[in-house]
RNA sequence: GCGCUCAUAGCUCAGUUGGAUAGAGCAACUGCCUUCUAAGCAGUAGGUCGUAGGUUCGAGUCCUACUGGGCGCACCA
């Protein structure tokens, strides 16, 4: 509701100041006051005048005097949502808005609109967890913040599409092939033949066979051989990596599907090489001149992209060149993301094989993008083509993401150079564990850890929290406090709000925190049922439609409050009408609920899904105040009581609307 | 060595592209359940925004230097 109402004061101060002053303001500040005696929107637009027009013309003119003449002139463009407009402090221009009217043409108003800017389909990649182990925190991590990320592009009318990388070649897929093949001598059959929690067994395996190696060196071998058969895709073992890959990929969207996280396209590694993505993309990387080939130095025999001179230094122990091919003529990671990349942008004329992988119960399905045809079904549309690409990927990968940007951006024609341009590497911070966390874990910390803020992950140790685990560890608590809140519902019922209510405990937890904040997990935190997390979401609206049915059952149910209010609107002003020096609270309520549109716009254009997590908490904590102090079921005055209903359904349309965008689905009772 | 990033209340973190009196949760303390769910609400206390300069009407926010963390710079993926 907001969003447009700033957009129109921005493009009429913009016009009015081009016209008084002959300047143009590239950007025009619109902001919301710190309290509602300065207005509904603000703008300090005329210190930014004042500014210009002692550079332009030499001509000293106040802040003030601008303000007042911007004022005076912004009115009469504004009157059909403004009441009035004033000047305040050193040259605010402040905006107090109809209050009666805006509230009820909001009752009616969808919680946001349409405002895509990509302009075609984009493509988000997250997840992309290594096929050979159980997933944890770190990767919930990135599998939230990217489906929360696609959550808010579909809200802004954005069409995606959300990939999952698979690295089904790499080495960690093939240590656990050594784990199975030369630690426990098990074949395909045997390998088949586990029952429970694959990714568990290959997660235990995956650590030991670090161990393993680690005991002999000489072991480091086995691995080389495996990787190269892999590569290969021959023998046995080829066929043993591929079945791991594939169950485990599995494990890890049942995984993800608990937090209602759905993939559209599984591309995988393998098929880039197989499909000769790479042979293509390699050979446009050359007759753009991209990269290199090394006849001499250290790096001779290699294919290399130079470096940006102008932000990367080379020095005695780093070469700032990128490698992309190995002197014995193999392409690693970079290259062959390079060249998925470019399909990613429908650049190379190629494509996967696809087959369905996985049914969702809502009917949707994962193809995975593989290298050979199979299976009698095709994708009802065709996949990659995308107008931009997202890569959900830790802050880590900043450096490849940077060459493979650079990549595309060279090969790219001119005309695509601009989905190059608005493509991005989400960057965010990884999980790492608190040490009081990793002695819950059973694992034993040597002095100088304990006193460390926090301890990185390691698959490679076993050290992290499975995600699984920690989802279980919620459920189990959550269902308890169901069981003694609400006795009288079905165990099944009890168990699906649990199941609510760990989902929302979790996905607030790791959306709470900014893109670039480093979460040190601790259980006690990311447990927690008070305060700041999903659960006090959840509680609000629960109150919500406990209010709801209260109404219902006294018979007092208004199921269009706005209908009413329409003929009381003098009523409704004077209800909303600030008393003297204190602020109106129920205007404080409704206005924050109208920035919901202001605050998605927000986290579309940073791609920051933390700004929507810490919006909700606020208006469910102004809910809960409003909730306190004002009884509806009591309320005995008729168009009183349609007037707070109304106020309710605001906060719970935009509520729901912001729960929806962070995944989170809420209960009618807990 | 170079690059990126962070430093805000006892702890964990927000802080509207430079704006008006720096906020929230936890922990501590004080109240509130015959009431639409107390998984809650109201209140008290807690700050030289790492240090020193600079830019300007205005700096937690931008620039420089310094101090102290974290990450990256592999013929790994």
């Amino acid at each position: 509701m907001l969003y447009l109402l700033r957009e129109n004061i921005r493009s009429a101060i913009r016009a009015t100041v081009e016209r008084r002053f002959g300047l143009m303001l590239p950007e025009v500040a619109v902001e919301f006051p710190p309290h509602a005696a300065l207005g509904d929107l603000a703008t300090p637009a005329a210190f930014e005048v004042s500014k210009r027009l002692k550079a332009a013309t030499g001509e000293k003119r106040s802040p003030r005097d601008i303000a007042l003449a911007l004022a005076a002139d912004l009115h009469p463009e504004l009157t059909k949502n403004v009441d009035r407009i004033e000047v305040a402090g050193a040259g605010y221009v402040n905006c107090f808005l109809r209050r009666a009217e805006t509230l009820l043409a909001a009752l009616d108003a969808p919680a946001v609109v349409s405002m895509p800017r990509f302009g075609g389909k984009v493509i988000v990649e997250h997840t992309s967890v290594n096929p050979n182990k159980a997933a944890h925190i770190g990767h919930l991590r990135n599998a939230i913040l990217g489906d929360t990320l696609v959550r808010i592009l579909r809200a802004v009318g954005e069409t995606v599409e959300v990939h999952n990388y698979i690295d089904d070649t790499g080495v960690q897929v093939a240590d656990v092939v050594v784990g199975f093949a030369y630690m426990e001598g098990k074949s395909l059959a045997d390998v088949e033949a586990i029952t429970g929690k694959f990714d568990d067994v290959c997660w235990d395996l995956y650590a030991r066979v670090g161990a393993w190696y680690a005991a002999d060196e000489s072991r480091l071998q086995l691995r080389a051989e495996t990787l190269h058969a892999i590569e290969r895709h021959e023998g046995a073992l080829a066929a043993l990596a591929e079945h791991v890959a594939e169950r485990i990929v599995t494990c890890h969207l049942a995984t993800m599907q608990r937090l209602g996280i759905q993939y559209d396209v599984l591309p995988c590694e393998s098929a880039v090489l197989r499909l000769n993505f790479w042979s293509d993309a390699f050979e446009r990387l050359k007759a753009a001149g991209a990269i290199t080939y090394e006849t001499e130095g250290r790096q001779a025999g290699c294919w290399v992209m130079r470096a940006d001179p102008e932000t990367t230094a080379a020095d005695d122990e780093h070469d700032a060149d990128k490698i992309l091919v190995r002197s014995n003529g193999t392409v690693n990671y970079t290259g062959k993301d390079i060249a998925y990349h470019l399909w990613k942008l429908g650049l190379l004329d190629r494509d996967f094989h696809y087959r369905a992988f996985y049914r969702y119960p809502d009917g949707h399905t994962a193809w995975m993008g593989g290298a050979v045809a199979s299976g009698t079904e095709s994708p009802p549309t065709s996949f990659g083509q995308g107008v931009a690409y997202l890569n959900v990927i830790d802050v880590g990968q900043s450096y490849a993401q940077a060459f493979v940007k650079r990549g595309v951006l060279a090969v790219a024609p001119p005309a695509r150079r601009s989905s190059v341009a608005v493509s991005a590497h989400v960057a965010y911070e990884k999980v790492a564990l608190t040490p009081s966390s990793c002695l819950e874990l059973g694992f034993t910390l040597s002095d100088e850890d304990r006193r460390r803020p926090f301890i990185s992950m390691s698959g490679r140790k076993g050290l992290g929290v499975k995600a699984n685990d920690l989802l279980d560890r919620l459920e189990k608590r959550a269902l308890a406090q169901v069981q003694a809140h609400q006795p009288a519902l079905s165990k099944a019922e009890q168990q699906s709000i649990a199941h609510k209510v760990a989902v929302a405990a979790v996905r607030y937890f790791l959306l709470k925190f900014a893109r670039t904040t480093l979460i040190a997990f601790d259980f006690t935190e990311a447990m927690a049922e008070q305060g700041e997390t999903g659960v006090y979401l959840l509680y609000s609206l629960v109150r919500i439609a406990g209010i709801r049915r209260k109404l219902r059952e006294a018979g007092l149910e208004c199921s269009a409050p706005a209908a009413v209010l329409r003929d009381y609107l003098p009523q409704v002003a004077e209800w909303l009408r600030d008393d003297g020096q204190n602020p109106n609270e129920f205007w404080a309520l409704a206005v924050l609920a109208l920035r919901y549109d202001v605050v998605l716009a927000e986290a579309a254009e940073t791609l920051e899904p933390s700004v929507i997590a810490k919006y909700a908490f606020q208006l469910a904590q102004a809910f809960s105040a409003f909730y306190n102090r004002h009884n509806i079921r009591h309320e005995s005055d008729e168009v009183r009581r349609a007037f707070l209903l109304a106020l309710v359904s605001l906060v719970e349309s935009r509520l729901l609307a912001a729960l929806n965008v962070l995944g989170i689905d809420a209960p009618e009772r807990m």
